[in-house]
DNA sequence: GTAAACCGTGAACCACGGTGCAAGGTCAAC
DNA sequence: GTTGACCTTGCACCGTGGTTCACGGTTTAC
């Protein structure tokens, strides 16, 4: 299969499975006569693979860490559900960090209904954010 | 005031308040005969102002988008008002893409649990992420 | 007088996951 | 034989918020 083939049936551009191959992530395929890339039906399953993996929230440093050792001819169950479970308590702190973030915005924007615009100073740029108690940390 | 005392007491490094002024937070100050940057009193509240809404979950962008108002001589206020409306909605939509991914997490952890690794076939990489039920979006 | 601590500039670099562009080669259909 | 769709390469660029570097001038303390 040639790039652009690969690429309609695995749903990814053609120019990000180049990306990947130069990240390691895909490995140099055949080349024909004329220099064209030549894939194995494989290539389909593993671009799938990342795909899927990007969507659990691996990054492509994990990904590419986890199909390492599946060339290495090892399982990488273990080092999956690691990855996994690593994943999960950065979720769940960014959630953590997203509800402080809620509630601070909450208190900013019930504080802005009951301020009067015609008192916010020049010095103070906004009363609203003016003197924030700052609880959480930023970061969408 | 020098730029290093500016940054004493506003708890910001030299070379972000330089970063700030090419990106048009800080107004470009007075300079000294040798140079230097010479700041006025109020370059500090400008300073704790943009941390403070940054803490917010503003982008410097949006940051910048109320200073230039209040330089205009407008209040603010209101542009304010509903940069923070449409950060808590961004943060609640980012809450439920992560809430989403958490459930899709603990379902792969729990389906990784279940797992014996001996079957996991090397076309699949790994059978625990192999065929993932796509629920929610990567990013943390 | 000299060393340390400060200031100046411009530019490159970091993560992250790509996207876009330019300049060219190849191949099939018409 | 030419049009159009495909392929090749390498390099630059996107946003975000800075940080680090190289190289040089200035000020302060001793």
């Amino acid at each position: 299969m040639r790039i652009g083939d690969v690429a309609g049936v695995a749903g990814v551009p053609t120019q990000t499975i180049r990306f990947y191959e130069r990240r390691g992530l895909l490995p140099p395929p055949q080349r024909r006569a004329n220099g064209y890339r030549d894939y194995e039906d494989s290539a389909v399953a593993r671009l799938r693979f990342i795909r899927r993996s990007q969507a659990a929230g691996l990054t492509l440093m994990e990904v590419s860490s986890v199909l390492a050792l599946r060339d290495a001819g090892d399982a990488p169950c273990t080092h999956v559900q690691s990855l996994l479970a690593a994943k999960l308590a950065e979720v769940r702190d960014r959630q953590r960090e997203l509800a402080a973030l809620e509630t601070e915005l909450e208190a900013l924007i019930t504080r802005g209904e009951e301020l009067d615009p015609a008192d916010c100073s020049d010095a103070a740029i906004c009363q609203i954010i003016g003197s924030a108690t700052s609880t959480g940390q930023a970061k969408i």
